[in-house]
Formats: structure tokens, sequence, C-alpha cells
DNA sequence: AGGCGCTTGTGAAGACGTGCACAAATCGCG
DNA sequence: CGCGATTTGTGCACGTCTTCACAAGCGCCT
């Protein structure tokens, strides 16, 4: 390590936050150990080796290490990481110490799973506006939120502080729903629309592509069929990966 | 280019299929460029450059142009691609020439969803099968699908040729349900549920997870929130979270 | 106190992915 | 037929990510 002597510790800190700006790759690594360490905690761990808890993430636990370090993070060597310090320190870096407020847009097929799922609260958000154009959709209750006009989403915006907008309806309006999203000034969206949304600097996209998905899973199936047909004569039955360099 | 007459032509193809192994980053916006040609050629163009490509795809022309000539594709210099070969191309390199039979385990909340999603059909999959352990659930027609128990896996995986799982159970649920797919011969699963899941090689597992998505943006306000709220003098006004250990 | 075993944190090397910039190829037109 | 406009395909350099391997640090036991 070398320039900073605070690592960001949420503890004291009349300082700076410091937020190290991290590598986008650990960025999305961190969700999955927050993860994992809930659980261990939950099952009572008090501790957990690097060893462990890359296990229980499903990766190799030398990238664990170092991407704890990145937020310089506090192992002790020969014992391991404290489970509870460690949610702490990875909670206040992605910034959930403050929960978030979520608009959903679009309160269809798929939006009526998301406004009823649990995992929003327990994970660190709340969901605080179920919003739809469509008239006879408006007014309708869903887990004790009332789905409004997607017009009144500038008033929505300024009363709950809405921090991430989610678009799920269908891809012809997802782009208009960003341009009124980032009107208000929400500057994180994620959206579930199978299209490529345009968007000022400073506005982070995430997009979740279902097909995409299944279309990946269906080229790695064409390709293990292919293999398998083939290598009738001489080539490489299994694992005969690492050929020579 | 180099070792390559055929560049794997859908069209005849007696010979060898000669799936080249394409980079995984490259394979991961295939899909991508697949539905942005959809809409070009829908749209009545014949032909498209990489720009134009490009631009729909959401993506730098060069590095679109090199996944492109991973697959050995054919561009015409001076002209660019044929928007429906490439169409063919892409498809027959991601294995959607066959219309794989996708079984959705877990009719729950997001199940049902999933279940009414027209996007499996028109991007190249079938829902052949819904299951669920719920013995309430099971005789619920949705969509024109009969929801059965999950222990009919193993006849219904033969009957209809399941190359494909998605588990949309809750995550306690997930593993046992993974191995009852892997069981029947599934290699390929995409998993909603927010665990880890432990496959034998050669199976392939992509997760999508909801709460991730949101807690990566999540950091990403985070970080701006303190980069604007530092660099104007030297104090962090907000981002007083966080207190006493 | 000292030594021993365990685990972290990290340097270094290599694999992988990205994007520039340009030569090679093709088309259309005079 | 030749030339210029256009666009592909790719060599190259750079940045990011992964993984190995090991020194440094820590706690425990004697
Ligand atoms: N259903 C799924 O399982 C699933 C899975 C993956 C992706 N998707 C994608 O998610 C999106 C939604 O899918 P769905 O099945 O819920 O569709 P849907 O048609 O059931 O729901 C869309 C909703 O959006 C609303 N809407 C339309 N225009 C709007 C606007 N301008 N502002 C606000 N609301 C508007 C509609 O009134 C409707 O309620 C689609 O883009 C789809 O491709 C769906
Ligand atoms: N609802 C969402 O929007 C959403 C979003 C992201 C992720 N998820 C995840 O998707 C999963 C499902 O979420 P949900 O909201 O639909 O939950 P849910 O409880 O509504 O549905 C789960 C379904 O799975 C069935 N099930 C349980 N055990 C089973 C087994 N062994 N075999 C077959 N079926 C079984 C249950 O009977 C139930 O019908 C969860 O893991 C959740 O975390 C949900």
């Amino acid at each position: 390590m070398s320039q900073h002597r605070h690592p960001g510790a949420p503890g004291r800190a009349g300082a700076v936050p410091a937020l190290p700006d991290l590598p986008e790759a650990t960025v999305a690594r961190l969700p999955e150990y927050l993860r994992a360490l809930h659980n261990l905690a939950d099952s009572g761990h008090e501790t957990v080796s690097s060893e462990g808890l890359s296990a229980a993430a499903g990766v190799n636990s030398a990238k664990l290490r170092k991407d704890l370090s990145h937020l310089g993070s506090y192992g002790t060597r020969g014992v391991g990481y404290d489970v509870a310090l460690l949610i702490e320190q990875i909670e206040y870096v992605l910034g959930l110490t403050q929960r978030r407020a979520v608009a959903l847009v679009g309160v269809g097929n798929l939006g009526h799973a998301l406004a009823g799922y649990d995992g929003f609260a327990s994970r660190g958000f709340r969901i605080a506006a179920l919003l739809d154009a469509d008239p006879s959709r408006v007014g309708e209750e869903i887990n004790g939120l009332v789905v409004r006009h997607v017009d009144e989403l500038p008033v929505i915006a300024v009363q709950e502080s809405i921090a991430i907008g989610v678009i799920a309806t269908p891809a012809a309006a997802a782009q208009r729903v960003a341009d009124q999203l980032v009107a208000v000034g929400v500057t994180s969206i994620l959206n579930f629309a199978p299209c490529v949304l345009s968007v000022p600097e400073g506005v982070d996209v995430r997009k979740v592509d279902l097909a995409i998905e299944l279309q990946i899973l269906s080229f790695h199936e064409h390709r293990k069929a292919s293999l398998t047909a083939l290598p009738g004569g001489l080539a490489a039955t299994e694992t005969q990966e690492a050929i020579g360099t």
C-alpha cells in the first residue's frame, strides 16, 4: 500500500471520506462478498479467512484478498477478517449506509414481480415509487404502494429523494422514460428493456437483459456440442487445456 | 486473416462447423449486435457500416469490427455489412439456428413474469416446461403452459429435450434444483436466486442478481456524491453517514 | 520470551481486452 | 480504365484484470 493512512474507515473520520477509486471489476464483486458475509454472520461466524470467504463467494482467494486490500481493509494475519467489521466497510464503500430510494417505472408483467420483491429492502434499498403511463394501472396498490402516473415524476422525485430509477417498460418507451428520469436529476438507471439508452455524461446505466444471458448460454451449448461431436479421431478428449505455450 | 476458408457459413456446410473459439467478451456482445441488426432489418436497411451498427449497439466501432472479424465475417470494404447475412452468421455462431428448449423452475413472483415474457420466443428460445415444488401451484395454467411438479423433471427433460434450465426459486432451494437439473443432463443454467451454485465441470452457470446491480449503481452514486462534495474547498459537507462503531 | 504455523497483503508476470491508426480492398464514376 | 472516396480488417501499444508465490505480520503454545 502506498498513499493512504486512513483506509477510509467509517468509524471516526471527521476527515475526508477518501473513497479510493476501486477497479470496476472489484466493485462488481463487493456485493457478492457482502452477501456471503451476511450469510456467515447469520450462521454465527465472527471471523473468516480469505480462503473461506472466497469459497463462499465463488472466487479465487488471491483475487478476494486483492479486492479487499483495495479498500484498505482490515484483516489480521494468521487469523482472517472480522466478519462484522468487513460488512461495515463494504457497506460503507458501496454507499449502503444510507438507504437509497428507488423509483420503478413500468408496472407490467415484470414490474409487478419487482414491486413485490423483498430483496430490495433487505439489501439496502427502498422502493419509493411505482409509476406507469397506463391510466388503468394508476391507482392500483401493490405491496402497500400505490401506482402513480409517470407524469408525477418531477414531484415524486423531490418528495422521495429518488436516487435510482428502474425501467421496466417496453423497449419503445425506455428512452423516453430515461430522459424523464434524467430530467428530474436521477443519475443511476437500471434498465430491463432490451435497448440501448443514451444518457448524458455522469449518468450511469446498467442493463439486465434476459435474452442476452440465454444467448450466451446457447453459444456455450453450441460449442460444447461441436466439441463432443468432432474429436472422435485424434483431439483432446476432455480438459486437455493448457497445451504448449 | 489467416487460417479459415469457410468462416463457418450456416448455409450448406456438410463440413465441419468449425466454431472459432471467440473471446468471452466478444460472445457477450454478439447478442447486442444481433438485436441491433434485427432492428435495422425491420426498418428496411440491407447493409450497415461498422460505424452505424456500433452506434446502434452502443459500442466502439473498432471493437465491433474486431469482434466480427473473429467470426470470420463477411463485410465488404467501402460498403459495410450485409444485414441479413450477418444476422445469419451470428445466429449460427450463437447456436440459435435450433430453437432451444428452456425449463423454468420456480413459478412464483418472478417466475410468473418470466413465464409470460414474449422475449423468449422472439429471441430464439421456447419455454418448454414450468415447474414448481408447491402442490398448490401445480396444475395452474400460464400462457398456455401447465405448471408441473418439479419431480417430473426427469421425464420432461427427455420429452422436451431441455437444453437450458432457469432457476427462479428462493435461494435456499436453488442448489437442490441445480443438482436436479444437472442430474437430468442440463449443462446450462441461468440462476436468478442470490446464491452461488456449485456444479460439475462442463456445466455453465450464469446469474442475474438485481440487488448486485443496484449496489454497483449505489457505489457510483456514492462516489459521485463524494467527488462533487469535496473539490470545493476541503471538507466533506455530506457523507456524515456511519458514525461510531 | 521465543519459535512455529497460519494467513494476509502485494510484487511481478502473464493473459486478456481496448482503441488508435492505417494499409488493403471495394465500389462508383468520369 | 483508372482514380478517389469509403470502409473493412488488423498490427500495435496500452491499460486492466488475474493469478502465483512469498515475505511480513500475528497469535498461540511451550
Ligand atoms: N416479463 C419479463 O419476464 C421480462 C424479462 C426480461 C425483460 N423484460 C423487459 O422488461 C420490459 C417490461 O416487460 P413486461 O413483460 O413487464 O411488459 P408489460 O407490457 O407487461 O409492461 C410494460 C408496462 O410499462 C408501461 N409503460 C409503457 N410505456 C410507458 C411509459 N412511457 N411510461 C411508464 N410506463 C409505461 C405499460 O403501461 C405497462 O404497464 C420489457 O422491455 C421487456 O422486454 C421483461
Ligand atoms: N421477484 C423478483 O423481482 C426477483 C428479482 C430478483 C431476484 N429474485 C429471486 O428470484 C427467486 C424467486 O423470487 P420470487 O419473488 O419469485 O419468490 P417466490 O417465493 O414468489 O417464488 C418462489 C417459487 O419457487 C417455488 N419453489 C420453492 N422451492 C422449490 C423447489 N425446490 N423446486 C421448485 N420450486 C420451488 C415456490 O413454490 C415458489 O412458487 C428468489 O431467489 C429471489 O431472490 C426475485
